[in-house]
DNA sequence: CCATTTTCTTGACAGTCGTCAAGAGTTTCT
DNA sequence: AGAAACTCTTGACGACTGTCAAGAAAATGG
């Protein structure tokens, strides 16, 4: 009787755990459409199969809407560059690899990564998000630093920088070139490529 | 005749150009402390003299208010760093004060570049203020550009990246520390020197 | 097949927003 | 001093926001 009960009610959980991964990814579209400041519920709720009612009906608020949303996002970032660290047969074959990998993510998922610069400058402001956007920069962090010290293990030289400075540097330059892309400049992507190119060498000894 | 009315009339620019000043520095201190999305132009007002009603005489509608803000901060902005060109001495002291420098301003200074951050975002998302942010960018650019020309020069080894690359390196570095520096992580203003103090020479040939 | 629970829609609420017009208050000019 | 121009306040408008409650619709239970 137990187990049964159990089983239902795991699958009313799973449901309900489905479905709110259902409505936060049209609010990921939607965020990531219009930005922080000009996403509405009831915008969120146009944008997918259901009424603005039923937002309320799954989560408890808008903020816990968008910290589910943030920690989804987060989701689908974790795993995108540790391909090219297995793959990768030579310290210059990743090196390319990655500069393009940056490149490609520029160009394709750029709107979800503005959404992603969004909502962490929304917690230089708003203490709410904080602890999530510290947890995802840190995921993204030791994704930098995983293919910063296979570079430098297929180099045979040491780092020379930490690794909240590597992902502070190649943060920056995707960001400026996001800017860029988004602004029509056409060589913004080959500048990443470029800036990725020449630094990723310079944070090893020579 | 002529030169009566031309002087009153640019008497009255002047107080016009003047008032605009004034309601403008409120609303930076208004938009610094609350961000872009949720400041309003009742809340703007309030922390000023005056009543809502006259930001409508002295701006067309609200985005002619944030980007007369915008162009406002960059004025405050562009000279900041130009000191630490005009008085070093030599290449290790030039890097210590611009480390410092950062530091100073990430500490000091903080909630007004997370303004600028919050602006620069919303140029991903809204096109009105492209132009603007762009702009400004292409003026920080130079002033990172003289740093490190300057660090060049006194160390008497070329450059090996570009304005664009340097820029976006220093910013990526400053915008971490400065996420960190809020959310109370109190080494974050010493990894910024530290990170400095280690990138700047990389970017010359060793 | 009916009762119960879960899911979703609808409509309303109190509040805020940007904007504007009407008219006071103030300064300036003749 | 009176007229004219400039400056600022007040109050209102329509639209939009997050939130919630009442109840319809659907799924699930015995």
């Amino acid at each position: 009787m137990t187990e049964v009960t159990d089983r239902i009610s795991r699958r009313q959980v799973d449901k309900f755990a489905e479905r709110r991964a259902q409505l936060a990814t049209s609010a990921l579209r939607t965020l990531s459409e219009l930005g922080y400041a000009r996403t509405s519920l009831r915008e969120i709720a146009q944008n997918s199969d259901f009424s603005h009612g039923v937002l309320h009906y799954y989560f408890r608020d808008k903020v816990e809407l968008i910290t589910y949303c943030v920690k989804l996002y987060k989701a689908e970032c974790v795993t995108r560059y540790d391909q090219i660290v297995a793959t990768a047969r030579s310290a210059d074959q990743l090196r390319t690899d990655f500069a393009e990998a940056l490149a490609v993510t520029c160009a394709e998922d750029g709107s979800m990564h503005r959404l992603w610069y969004d909502l962490r400058n929304q917690a230089l402001f708003e203490e709410s998000f904080r602890e999530d956007v510290l947890e995802i920069d840190q995921t993204l962090e030791l994704m930098i630093w995983r293919i910063v010290s296979t570079y430098a293990e297929l180099s045979g030289s040491p780092i020379t920088v930490s690794a909240s400075t590597a992902y502070a540097l190649f943060d920056g330059l995707f960001q400026q070139a996001l800017l860029r892309h988004l602004s029509g400049q056409p060589d913004a992507l080959q500048d990443l490529r470029e800036g990725v190119d020449r630094i990723l060498p310079k944070l090893l000894v020579p």
